[in-house]
RNA sequence: GGAGUUGGCCAGACAGUCGCCGCUAAUACCCCUUAAAAGGUGUUGGGGGAGGAAAGUCCGGGCUCCAUAGGGCAGAGUGCCAGGUAACGCCUGGGCGGCGUGAGCCGACGGAAAGUGCAGCAGAGAGUAGACCGCCUAAGCCCCUGAAAUAAACCGCUGGGGCCGGUAAGGGUGAAAGGGUGCGGUAAGAGCGCACCGCGCGCCUGGUAACAGUGCGUGGCAUGGUAAACCCCACUCGGAGCAAGACCAAAUAGGGAUCCAAUGGCGUGGCCCGCGCUGGAUCCGGGUAGGUUGCUUGAGCGCUGUGGUAACGCAGCGCCUAGAGGAAUGGCUGUCCACGACAGAACCCGGCUUAUCGGCCGACUCCCCCC
């Protein structure tokens, strides 16, 4: 997963990859390591959100496994800006997962 | 009214809406069966869902396995006394010392006359004390002076100087200089003597005890500091931890090679004994690591009564209050206000410590004003 994404998805202190699957919906993984997010609150609550905003947005979404990662910083963004961070990379990955289905064979470059 | 001390409690609220994790009831289906129960999946309804510190992991216990945790050594911890407790390094009460006008607060608070060690600088001297300045020159010796007496002299009164010394009152050094004040005493001084204070020891009295005393007697009087230095004394402590452990399914099969060997090897990791089990170790090749349980009814919480100064105990009645498993307890919207701190359960309890916006209640102290 971590080495064959075929997406990768950046946002303000956090960044996700993404997997194309056959699974006919989306699927989620997070990664909120305790050397980015020292206390146990912030984790859970960034963890939440996330959760939250997929589960808004599940029927949306292409059929992809996605793996969010939290970055140092995370604990400091406040509930709201951390929402729309989430929306905007949500936009980003359905577009760019149309334009790779429509491509039969994605390019791997870089 | 102001300032403060102390004990306890709360931890945004409400509504709507969309979700998450257990529980429970009904129901549908699956599985199974003679039939049911149990089990699984879904739908609908009901109900529950982080903390006072959940934290740090610093102590103590339960629970589990190792022996039923046994003996010795080593090691670690605790350290005024009594009580509480499952236990504690915790709590309560008391003693002693310190701080505060006070309510109160703080204290690793046994032993330094068993032993060993350590102490920079300054200072004469730092633990069998010590003469740098100062004070003294009585006794002993030397020199000068030379009263009185004598015929004269010797000796030598007096005074002065020196040597040998005396002295811990004063100065100075230091964190600390070997009881304090006063009087006597003396050449000057000194517990040298005495009085008072203090201290040590013995007895008596009070107190369970620590300890206390205008108590009685006795000793001139230190036993300097440091034991979060070794140490001594008293008391306590076996080890590992829920990834403990248990169960189910599968499997650890079978095989080959080398080495060691029944005063052995493993369990048992500080060591020895003891105890239990038994051939063991390494390599080659092959195989597995899924689920259930432990998991929340407990030294539990609330109220009342009762014993106790209190911590707490006892009795009765009532209540059931998260249980996940990469980990639920949340998102959004609206209204209100004192505009919300520190912060997220992971086997469970009792403490300690640390973090913390603010608010409420009780008790008490000091100061000012009024009656």
């Amino acid at each position: 997963m971590f080495e064959q994404a075929d997406l990768k998805v950046h946002g303000k202190g956090m960044m996700a990859l993404v997997r194309l699957s056959t699974r006919g919906h989306p699927r989620l993984g997070l990664v909120v390591s305790k050397k980015n997010v020292k206390r146990a609150v912030d984790r859970n609550r960034f963890k939440r959100l996330v959760r939250e905003s997929v589960r808004l947005r599940q029927d949306h979404l292409p059929s992809v496994d996605i793996v969010v990662l939290a970055r140092r910083g995370v604990q400091d963004i406040d509930n709201e800006t951390l929402h729309r961070q989430l929306h905007g990379m949500w936009k980003r990955l359905q577009r760019d997962a149309q334009a790779m289905i429509a491509v039969p064979t994605p390019k791997r470059d870089t």
